[in-house]
DNA sequence: TCGGGTGATACTCGGAAGGCATCATGTTCA
DNA sequence: TGAACATGATGCCTTCCGAGTATCACCCGA
């Protein structure tokens, strides 16, 4: 049988890719550390990494093993501490990541009734943008997510929270303001647009780019934080689209306007999902209460 | 951080709730199980198990962690044996490339077959014109291709999967429907022709050139989709050499005619193309038991 | 009070693991 | 083309961990 320490090593050669900066990563030499791997792959039967005398590589079994390593490092790490927290009287922990944008919403009711659910359960906020929650529900960091498709089917199991539309924050008095009817793209064609991050959030960018034709010559930044956006708007550098739930932010020389067309069809989704192997048991009675789906 | 002869120990005290018992299961005497499980405890930094002189019980924390032990274990003894049923290749995943023609014929029976030689591996499907599989095989993002030559032997190996003619594709109720011999290069002369793109399709490009003789007056498209140019003869805006698996298309107002000269000796070729350094042990398993020639 | 049962402790020894020095091999650049 | 460099593997030494044996401490029942 293989032991901890190995995968660890393991998991440092496998995410380097180089024994020397691994052995540094887990402060070690070197030496010990080849010949930790080589234990590891004799006890399992076969070779998990490939090394030429220049580069290191993973086989396929190595791939799939560093998955199973990094899930049994995870459930190492958090025993000892669902173990504690019983042994001090509560009854566990439960590890939630939202993204920004839930918090203004249903972050809280959600929580409310988490507690009523699991009185005895510390719960654990993390702030995270969607990629970096399901990297978290990867590896066991993370029990629950509250976040934005698209994820994958296989691996997660989901649950609609709710859906919403987008709108338009304009600074207080803009021109647009007067208008009677909802805002048209074509009402937008001067404005400044203050626009979301492609890359960081993804979900948002898309979905306007797909919804609005956007002169692009207009934009002004790309960001990724909603509420960074509405400050911006609130300096008036520009008008941009957010959803709805952004309107409860109260922040003073916004307004919201309503848009036309299909972003009044609450496009917007946030979802609940989870690993679907269940690992944390708080976690699994709450899917139950709450009749979310799970297998 | 403790071991995972640790946890076992554990488990096995915390089943048999006796220390000399579990002791014997695990084939030790009971003086280091004991230490093991001090140890332990002092690792995770709470009691597991309560012991007077008389008897042995759970603690509260120590049911818990009973249940995230046992996961463990269970995650332990099986990452080894998914690992290697990977590096044997019976399991894993199948990265097949495929032109669009291969489609219409040999995919479907060449899916089964491997679906019954590997029922565990799962295979990614792909289609691909012959260049992109050939550069998905370099880059090692496919394992598999079925494409038409050619191809540097030097880095792929092949086997030839089938060959077959060229037929003519012509408008239903066109005159040359009426020919009862094989159509010649002749009867051609004053046809409107949808040829294959010299670039996109160069396989078919080349062999039609090479075969026959064409009035290049007469070309109307250039297009690389066999489906394409079929849909384009039942648009009745010209006439096509398609291969004869093409015939498989159930698309009205299209005929097939068989073509004069070498045309009619099979002269299409598909193969099955891999990387001679194949990488994937699904792939070598699979090469294996279909007696495709290997190295 | 004594004997049986049970878990903890003391001591010893063998093996495992880490560090240092060095090797083997492949790459790069003058 | 050869020398310096980079990188993983090996040999050797030392340390430390863990298992075994023997024994202790404690509780209980007769």
């Amino acid at each position: 049988m293989f032991t901890l320490d190995q995968l660890a090593g393991f998991v440092a050669v496998a995410e380097e890719l180089h024994f020397g900066k691994a052995a540094e990563r887990l402060n070690m030499t070197q030496p010990p550390l080849s010949r930790q791997i080589q234990k590891l792959e004799k006890s399992i039967g076969t070779e998990l990494l490939e090394r030429d005398n220049r580069k290191v590589q993973l086989t396929p079994a190595g791939t799939a093993f560093l998955d199973e390593a990094k899930r049994l490092l995870a459930l190492a790490n958090r025993a000892p501490i669902t173990a504690r927290r019983i042994a001090t009287g509560r009854s566990g922990v439960l590890r939630v990541g939202f993204t920004a944008a839930s918090g203004f919403s249903i972050l809280g009711p959600l929580l409310e009734e988490i507690a009523s659910i699991l009185p005895e359960v510390d719960i654990d906020l993390q702030e995270l943008v969607t990629g970096e929650q399901i990297q978290g529900l990867l590896t066991g960091e993370l029990d629950l997510g509250l976040a934005r498709p698209p994820f994958d089917g296989q691996v997660f199991d989901s649950h609609l929270l709710y859906r919403e539309s987008m709108v338009l924050a304009v600074p207080a008095g803009h021109p647009l303001t007067d208008l009677t009817r909802p805002v048209e793209d074509e009402d937008l064609r001067d404005e400044a647009l203050i626009m979301h991050s492609p890359t960081q959030a993804a979900y948002f960018y898309d979905l306007v780019i797909r919804m609005h034709t956007i002169q692009h010559g207009n934009v002004l930044h790309s960001v990724s934080q909603i509420l960074t956006m509405v400050s911006l708007v609130a300096a008036r550098r520009g008008v941009a689209f957010v959803p709805h739930s952004a309107t409860l932010l109260a922040i003073k020389g916004v307004e919201f306007l309503p848009l036309a067309g299909r972003s009044s069809e609450d496009p917007v989704e946030l979802h609940a999902i989870w690993n679907r192997k269940v690992a944390n048991p708080a976690l699994r009675r709450l899917l139950q209460d709450l009749e979310f789906r799970t297998e």
